[in-house]
DNA sequence: TCTGGGGTCCTAGGACCC
DNA sequence: TCTGGGGTCCTAGGACCC
């Protein structure tokens, strides 16, 4: 059986822990540079606001006071999610992180009549030790986890932890599961299943196996399998990424080359960060620099330009040096730049790289010495600044130019903040 | 005026091999 | 007049997830 832990409105679960007073009002989180709305508590959900709402829409909500909205801090959601996926972890077996706020778990081990009381201390304590509320689904495979969840989150009844173990039971949940709230079927295959006359879970899996296949591919026939009990979707191992992308919109459209390059060189160093923390390098380094959609009065330009390296690489230098010359290459004057981001595309074991043919000392001693800057500039880095960093870097705070006006202090990690000023 | 960021997997079609 | 068959690999785009 597997467990599914997944965080009740994590986002906003996070600012109110340490800001009570926002507990049983409408709260929303949003987007760097407050765009659009990620997260929504149950009183914003029942005042209808909708996922990806963009915020302007919500001002005068916010201003009179029916409304409550938080700029996002990721630094305070990441650290908050590793204290609740400790405790998870230090009870259940078989800890697989599927996203910042989810985990699936094995239930191997333990007795099944004793689930319910494992799982329901176990809500309760990472409440108790967390201030943040999690619901457990349980079932045979992920799919139908994931439909446990959901039952778990809205009744409260359940108190946290729904249970799907039979037969009689999958039907009643899959009876009452709306086709579009299946983990699997996005906002495009919805539609379509509608008009085929599936509404909900319990149709779906009624279909014939060809029928699926035919209209929705092998992904399609996964789910459709998981449906009915048949685990489809595979236990990952923590497999090394591969590919990883740096990328944010700005405050205000960039018109200057040399703000630009500012900005790319600041996406490739976080980059270059990323990769020496999991022990990876890159092969592909791609930059990309975009106009914004929305406004059709200017000129629009999406360009996108790879490069590979002769050899894998995850210094600061070396990364920053070639997404530069990427954008170098792709750069136009004349458009208003809103966003623009550096891509790894090809991420390798930085412990196996092969060494070149016809590589000289001295280029064997530049990579040396800039391994052992950037091992330096880690020691002295920590997530969210770069107090060391090359002189095509911007100084400062990485949020810097990301508008944020309504953000909650770094509750649990403002030791970055002091060492910045030490 | 104002609209996020980071991933994975699958598929179809083209290029290439014999 | 008549023009094969069977593979692999790569890529772009689509779809999905949070």
């Amino acid at each position: 059986m597997y467990a599914l832990a997944d965080c009740n409105n994590f986002f906003v679960s996070c600012e109110r822990a340490f800001q009570p007073q926002l507990e049983g009002r409408p709260v929303v989180v949003l987007s760097n540079n407050d765009g659009c709305v990620v997260a929504r508590s149950n009183e914003s959900k029942a005042m209808g606001i909708k996922m990806g709402t963009p915020f302007f829409q919500l001002k005068s909500l916010v201003e009179s006071g029916k409304l409550v909205a938080c700029s996002s801090n990721y630094t305070l959601y990441g650290d908050l999610s590793n204290r609740v996926m400790r405790i998870l972890s230090g009870t259940l077996p078989g800890y697989q992180k599927y996203s910042i706020d989810e985990a699936f778990f094995t239930l191997d081990g333990i007795a099944p009549e004793r689930y319910k009381a494992v799982c329901g201390e176990l809500v309760r304590r990472v409440r108790r030790s967390t201030g943040i509320p999690v619901s457990i689904g349980i079932a045979p495979t992920k799919t139908l986890g994931k439909v446990a969840n959901h039952f778990a989150k809205k009744y409260p009844g359940y108190r946290g932890v729904c249970i799907i173990d039979s037969d009689e039971k999958r039907l009643k949940a899959l009876s009452l599961t709306p086709i579009d709230d299946v983990w699997g079927i996005g906002w495009r295959g919805a539609p379509k299943l509608m008009a085929a006359g599936v509404h909900t879970a319990l149709d779906f899996v009624e279909r014939p196996e060809a029928w699926v296949r035919g209209r929705m591919g092998i992904t399609g026939v996964r789910t459709w399998l998981e449906l009915q009990g048949t685990p489809a979707i595979a236990d990952e191992l923590p497999a090394p990424r591969k590919s990883i992308c740096t990328s944010r919109s700005f405050a205000e459209m960039i018109t200057d080359k040399a703000e630009l390059r500012l900005r790319v060189s600041d996406f490739a160093g976080i980059c270059a960060q990323k990769l020496r923390s999991e022990r990876s390098a890159a092969v592909i380094v791609g930059v990309f620099a975009h106009t914004s959609p929305f406004r059709k009065d200017l000129p629009q330009y999406y360009p996108y330009q790879s490069t590979r390296l002769d050899k894998p690489a995850n210094s600061t230098q070396t990364i920053v040096q070639t997404a530069l010359r990427v954008l170098d290459s792709i750069y136009r004057d004349g458009y208003s730049y809103k966003r623009a981001g550096v891509v790894i595309e090809e991420v390798v074991d930085a412990s196996a790289i092969q060494g070149l043919l016809f590589e000289t000392e001295d280029q064997i001693e530049l990579q040396r010495r800039q391994d052992e800057i950037s091992a330096i500039m880690d020691r002295v880095n920590k997530p969210g600044n770069n107090l060391l960093r090359l002189a095509t870097q911007r100084p400062g705070h990485y949020a810097d130019g990301i508008r944020r006006d309504h953000c909650s202090p770094l509750f649990t990690t403002d030791w970055n903040d002091l060492l910045e000023v030490s």
